[in-house]
DNA sequence: GTTTTTGTTGATTGACGAGTCAATAAACTT
DNA sequence: AAGTTTATTGACTCGTCAATCAACAAAAAC
């Protein structure tokens, strides 16, 4: 009963596997037949698809940032001014779909796969690149000389934000991470309103 | 030539030698052949006395964390005052024995392994336990009832900093990444010189 | 209506690796 | 000197898992 048309399908069910087993296991030690199970087929069709398991973390990895990066476009469509502009970085950081444990959870592991695979450090490299050009740009003019290192500071309170989230027992608490944020953001740009 | 003594002799250098493999691997992807050879001698021996792969991850953590408190202790011993001595936390933070590559990447692994076996989490939430404490300790009087926030987002940073380094390319840079969190902190207490 | 393309899986292969065991040897004890 | 404890390893077991294969089924193309 073969309907055709199937591969994007199946595959978008094998990326939402994968993203899924590694937050719930928390660690890239998830196996083939796991997902494909998850994703509701044979671990031979997942790798009919995919060729191996690491294009499979690859295309999930992709995924996750596909993700990321269109709720950070969405947010500074709506924002008007370079300071809402990086309140909306902030907020969509820690959006709700980005916040999930699982998320959180593959993000974390999604670092460690980037010491070893060349294409997910790349990937990875290709995130903050257009995280700190999108936070260097507005806060020129915010910050005058010390945007650059305001920049750093912001990228690297994100990632040290959610890298606790996803650590910490409870559920994840999306509203406290990104109050500290604002609150870095707001002390960072006192004494230059410009 | 069984030398008697050997015990303490061999587990440090099992838990050097897994450092060492989790940094240069990048993942927790390593064989207890590859930790063993390292360390000199046989895995039947790594196994003989530490029982399992997982005790010898364990060994390790601890003793990464202990070189780290360690680090802080002595660096406070010779700070006097408040914001003095938390410079010498930050310091002592991203320090030259820290701040190596294999110990970083070793860290971004223990986070890993936090998520998935209760031990190196509850490792880990001693330690930031008493970061945070360490923080909130020396903040308070120098930034009021903002104490707490600045404790949280200090912490975060420092995390942040670290995972940055571990990722990128080139050798860790730790003056430019002590330079980003003092100047947050700096920036925070602007305004209260107590 | 036969051939080709697409979808699908159970079974199998082949490698690798954690942990165990039996054996050997040197030191300490009594 | 006999017995015990500590050190040490090569060989082996047992399980797991990524990847492949052979085979079957249905739709599409010719």
């Amino acid at each position: 009963m073969p309907k055709l048309g199937m591969e994007p399908i199946r595959k978008a069910a094998l990326v939402k596997a994968t993203i899924t087993e590694i937050g719930r296991a928390g660690s890239l030690d998830v196996t083939v037949s796991q997902i494909a199970k998850r994703a509701g087929m044979s671990s031979a069709l997942a790798h009919h698809y995919f060729g191996s398991k690491e294009e499979m973390f690859l295309a999930a990895m992709r995924h996750v940032l596909t993700l990321y990066g269109a709720e950070v476009r969405g947010a500074l469509a709506v924002a008007e001014g370079p300071e809402a502009r990086l309140r909306a970085i902030l907020r969509a950081s820690f959006s709700a779909g980005n916040f999930r444990r699982e998320t959180v959870g593959a993000w974390l592991n999604f670092w460690v796969l980037a010491q070893t695979v060349p294409e997910a450090k790349r990937l990875l490299a290709i995130y903050q690149g257009r995280l700190q050009s999108n936070l260097l740009a507005n806060l020129r003019g915010l910050a005058g000389d010390r945007a650059a290192m305001v920049a750093t500071g912001l990228g690297a309170l994100i990632d040290g934000l959610y890298l606790r989230e996803g650590l910490k027992s409870g559920p994840p608490d999306a509203a406290s991470a990104v109050a500290v944020a604002l609150d870095y953001l707001s002390q960072q740009l006192e004494g230059f309103t410009a």
